[in-house]
DNA sequence: AAAAAAAGTTTCCTATAGGAAACTTTTTTA
DNA sequence: TAAAAAAGTTTCCTATAGGAAACTTTTTTT
């Protein structure tokens, strides 16, 4: 058979510099992906054809780009092979389609009312991450510059750049944290973090829902 | 052609008041949800085919679960349609419990020596959490310190805090990254970093499965 | 380093997906 | 409410997916 490419799903990996470079690199195939999988749990294409119930040469072909699997056996795929099955064609930010909130709208919400924060959203290239991580520079010093708490779904792990912090939250004593270090919470506590070194303080910011 | 069902990838979900009630739910075929989501845009099977490029029989074929589509027509559906392709066959509201949890953790670190990574993860005192925040030393400076590629579940954002280093992926070309820079990938596609500046780069990775 | 075994690919065939057009059903209009 | 138009289904055919087995390549064993 001629060798062909039966289709290109993948957005591009997005690589962000500092400066807000971003270069966008090659695509990733279904084939590849399933071959991905089935490396990653130490599997032969005979193994895999016993777990899906597919033939081995059918495993080949996919994973060769040479045939469009059909969704049934797609299904098959993810059964056998214990996936979830956009795990086959998604790039890991294709994959939750749900509960994801729009962080954008918050950061901007609060950095309107008060210009406590000033957010700059990291790989915004790709969507429906599980992930989202955004760095922020700290202009706040005390409460008072929030007026209220913030909070909201998932989880949260964050990070001091430069500068130090304290991190205030609604049950716990004030944290300082300084460069280096780290924190790790449950975002639906009210939390809000306040520079405490005399330049705004900046840090990196992963929430998960 | 018989009646067939080519795929039911939902049980029927029985939901049982307490009154010993029960309303089947229906599951969520392919082809309900392609009916679903045309009929909710308005439009005619003709239309659909217009924008999809997929014949008009075709459409009515998956429709009513009389074939089960390639991958190819599948991205095509997604597309022409302006959807997401797991919106063919995933519930809309997939609901993920989220117990509120053990909160706040000033993240101290627990190292973990091999020949190539220093690591220390961070916020060790919290199970169960979503993401797995641990900052690395990187001591390799090729692959072959690794021998073979890294790869596990789930996504995987890295920010570099000292140094610059590679990222070698399996599919991409090396992607060079310098202090400040950051990245997000599908952690499944084989991955590893090495140095390349004169002292071991420092590194923050969070993986999310 | 040759032989054997295992893993992966290709071939060849059958089953089924996808498209064009005929046909049927539903909706609109006179 | 009959005729016309539009929407949807089925048929029939071609293209392609999927399986069995032959073949090739890679790895292991002696």
């Amino acid at each position: 058979m001629s060798e062909q490419r039966t289709h290109d799903m993948y957005p591009s990996m997005v690589v962000e510099d500092s400066q807000n470079v971003t270069r966008t690199i090659e695509p990733i195939t279904i084939g590849r992906q399933l071959k991905a999988i089935r490396t990653a749990n130490k599997l032969t294409l005979e193994e895999a054809s016993k777990r899906t119930g597919l033939a081995r040469s059918t495993l080949s072909k996919i994973e060769n780009e040479q045939i469009s699997p059909t969704f049934t056996v797609m299904q098959k795929l993810a059964h056998g092979l214990n996936i979830e099955l956009p795990q086959l064609f998604t790039k890991p930010n294709n994959i939750r389609a749900t509960g994801r909130r729009d962080i954008t709208k918050i950061a901007q919400g609060r950095t309107h009312l008060t210009s406590t924060y000033e957010h700059e959203l990291l790989a915004t290239e790709l969507s429906n991450k599980k992930m989202m991580p955004y760095k922020s520079r700290v202009h706040a010093r005390s409460f008072d510059d929030f007026g209220e708490w913030v909070r909201h779904q998932g989880e949260e792990f964050m990070l001091v750049l430069e500068g130090e912090i304290q991190l205030l939250t609604e049950f716990y004593e004030p944290a300082s944290l300084k460069t280096g270090d780290s924190v790790y919470y449950d975002a639906t506590m009210g939390h809000l973090v306040v520079s405490t070194s005399e330049t705004d303080a900046l840090i990196l910011w992963v929430t998960a829902d």
